[in-house]
DNA sequence: ATAAGGTTTCCACTTACTGGAAGGTCAAGG
DNA sequence: CCTTGACCTTCCAGTAAGTGGAAACCTTAT
């Protein structure tokens, strides 16, 4: 597979993956007689688990480290779990700060009238 | 005032009030004998502006456009509020997919024993 | 033979800062 | 008067995770 493949199969832009072999995330299998970076089925494998990683806000050096538990199979899933639970926090942590930053702004928006009239609570709430 | 008093009252780093100094967001009112930046309270109005601004997830470039609002109070309100219900409208959209990958992950690490068994529902749940 | 499209490398740019180095300035204490 | 320490200046570099573009090479089809 040229890069081209990978990426549609991986569903990963194509710069994104060249990126990847790049900072040795993961690496191509080998290069063709031309230059041409060459993927096989495991580093396809590999690119989707990125994928999915990222996507659920694994940072590339956790997906580095994550990727290191899954090539060992004899790696505790203690590891994993530890990672796993630590993005959640994170993710709940976040959730609620959005969720006052939501609240307060659409408190904001709501007693704004939004006509040609200058004044705007919301400005005036950001002021104070 | 100068820049540490400024970024002191202000709550905002040192760095950051001389950054936005360099991007022209919030410019000193004008400069000491010996080339201290020097701020008065209507620069300090606007960091603190800027600052609560940014915590509601407007980008600089937004916040540079609610300062232009923000300072011409003829304005209409309407821009304003566009602004703001634009941002909620993505708030709401990252608070929905926060919410759908602390789901999917916290299935994987409920089922996930953690224990020193290699098998891992987290790590086979990512390649899937 | 040539055109289209895929691939290569390299360099710059993005966001919103943050850190550090080298050096100038200011106020207080000895 | 001198020194010390805190504060200030500019400039350079780096962060995360790519994205965009240029110039040149490769492959495939017509």
């Amino acid at each position: 597979m040229n890069i081209g493949a990978v990426a549609e199969a991986s569903e990963l832009p194509t710069k994104t993956v060249r990126y990847y072999a790049d900072i040795g995330l993961v690496t191509p299998s080998g290069r063709s007689s031309s230059g041409y970076r060459v993927y096989g089925k495991s580093e396809l494998r590999k690119l989707i688990f990125v994928r999915r990683a990222r996507s659920f806000g694994f940072s590339v050096e956790e997906c580095r480290e994550l990727l290191g538990l899954y090539a060992d199979r004899d790696r505790s899933s203690r590891d994993v779990k530890r990672l796993a639970v630590q993005r959640i926090e994170e993710i709940e942590n976040k959730m609620r700060e959005l969720q006052s930053l939501h609240d307060e702004l659409s408190h904001l928006a709501n007693t704004c009238h939004g006509d040609d009239r200058p004044d705007c609570p919301i400005i005036s709430g950001l002021a104070s």
